[in-house]
Formats: C-alpha cells, structure tokens, sequence
DNA sequence: TGCGATTGCATCGCGCACGATTTAATCTGG
DNA sequence: CCAGATTAAATCGTGCGCGATGCAATCGCA
C-alpha cells in the first residue's frame, strides 16, 4: 500500500481551502455592500427569481432553517428582502427582495468577473472546473442518501 | 453581454456546496472518533509530522490564532496532543501528539479511501481535480497579496 | 370528521472562521 | 544596554453550519 495521502494532497482539503479562498476574495468586495458571503448566495437565488418560499432556498443552497432563519432575519433587519407566511399554507415563509436587495444586483453583477480574472484562468476552463466540481458533489450527495 | 451566471454554474458556490457535501460524507467517520473536521485536519498534519509549532499549523491551514487556539485547546482537553511553550522561543506554542491521537492515525487513515468510494470516480481523477483545485486556490492566495 | 403523522419553521447549543484588539516575548538600531 | 518595532498567541464579538428539539399548520386515513 503507498503512504497515507499527506494533507496537501487531499482532494477535500483542496476544497475546503479554496473556498475559503474564494470568500476571502470575495470578501472586499461585498463588505462594500454590507453583505456576508452566503447572503450574497440567498440574494443570487432571489435575483434569479424572486418571491421563493424558503423551502426551496434551503433546498437549493443545502442548509436547514436552523441556519437560514436566523440569517435571512438578519437580512430582513437589513431592508434586503421581506419575510411572509403564505397565505395558502401558513407554514412556509415566502421571501420578497424589497427594492434595496434587488438593487444590489447591479452592483453584484461583476463579482464572479472579478474572481475571474483573480483566478489567471479562461472562461472556458472555469466553467469545465465548475461542472466536474457540482458532479463530484451531486454524486457525494446521492451517496448519503 | 451574457445574462447573469445563475448560482448553479457559479464556481464559488460550486467549491462551498461541494466542501461541505465532502464535510458531511466525512461526518459519520469522524464523529465515531470524536472528531470534527477541522480537528482531523490538523491531526492529519501532526501525523505527517509530530511536533510542530502552531505558527506551523497556522500556514498550511490558512487559520489564525483566533481559529486555532480554542480548537487545540479542546483537542487538549480530549488528550488528543499536548501544548507547550517553546524554551527557545516563548512566544511559540509547540504542539506534540499524545499516544491517543497518535493512535487515531490507524483508525482514520481509510476515510480518505472512503471518499474515493462515495466519489465514484478513479484515484487518478480525483488526483488531477486535487491538483488543479490546489492550483486555483494558490492563484487566488497569490492575487490577494 | 377527527386524530395521529408529517411538514415547515423556529430555537438552542456548540464549534468553527475571521476581523479587531491585547499581551508577552523577541528583535533591532543607536 | 535600552527603547521602540516586530512577532506569536490569546481574547472578544459576530456570523455561519448543523445536530437536537419544539411547535403550529397541514395532511391522511379510518
């Protein structure tokens, strides 16, 4: 059997340290706008469509209300979005960008440019790293059953 | 201009759900040790190499003193390693394995093999996503100064 | 129709991450 | 040799992540 993998070597250590990479880069940029990186991701999945319940949030980022209640109160106490029960169910909370969250979509807009060009990589390239890295994921997510 | 990358095919959220999906494979195998992630990570350095200085630790995780001082405390108070200043250099703190986490090493040296499994794909595959992970990650570093 | 099961969220506790500040030890120039 | 600068940890506060638990609304089935 060969050595055991040195944590240089380790494909989940890459992960872990380049994410944090990545929010680290991130991170001058949305301090500008008052925001911390995973509500940069709540605000991207509410430009992409707005008025969600939070179901689908949770869903589509992985994270339980245990997270996201106390985060998007945060959000709400900022003025960036509006959190309502539907009237059709009144256990789900719909989420509504207020005029001020959606705003920042303009601002936002460059800041995967930005790591872009941080990166010394072609478009292309990302995108191809981008699509193994969410198959690897979804395969590792289908084993957990 | 194209429209707006939807955070499906953002890489940032790629590596941050991904890191955290690996976390979550990791978490049943790491909790019948007693272990949290970032506590293996550090094991797995101290295994590599027993008797460091947390100035040590503290490069090749990325993580300052505020992170890792309370983290080795506990891993102190579980008898995993033992702190100590250095006679040479009072401001270091030494950190030495205790026989206990010494011996983790046996026990946790299969999780990475475990990973490969859920993974399904090939060590070969999975070593180049390593290293090109690792390459972006240092790029990043690197650009910000 | 009513009652147990399920669902969606909220709450609590703990352990990271990380900015900002503090303290103590060491280094450096004069 | 000494005073200021630098360095290595520690401390404090805030915001995630996530397991465990609680609760109210809804569903399902007899």
């Amino acid at each position: 059997m060969s050595d055991p993998l040195p944590l240089s070597r380790m494909l989940c250590f890459a992960l872990y340290s380049a994410s944090h990479a990545v929010q680290a880069g991130y991170k001058p940029l949305l301090d500008a706008m008052g925001l911390t990186y995973p509500q940069f991701l709540v605000l991207t999945l509410l430009w992409e469509q707005d008025d969600q319940p939070m179901l689908r949030l949770s869903a589509a980022l992985q994270l339980d209300s245990n997270t996201l209640t106390p985060m998007l109160k945060r959000m709400e106490g900022a003025g960036l979005l509006t959190r309502r029960r539907d009237a059709e169910d009144e256990r789900q909370v719909r989420l509504k960008l207020t005029p001020t969250g959606a705003a920042l979509r303009d601002r936002a807009g460059d800041i995967p440019a930005c790591l872009q060009a941080q990166s010394g990589r072609s478009l292309p390239e990302l995108e191809r790293l981008t699509v193994e890295i969410t198959a690897l994921r979804d395969r590792l997510r289908a084993a957990q059953t």
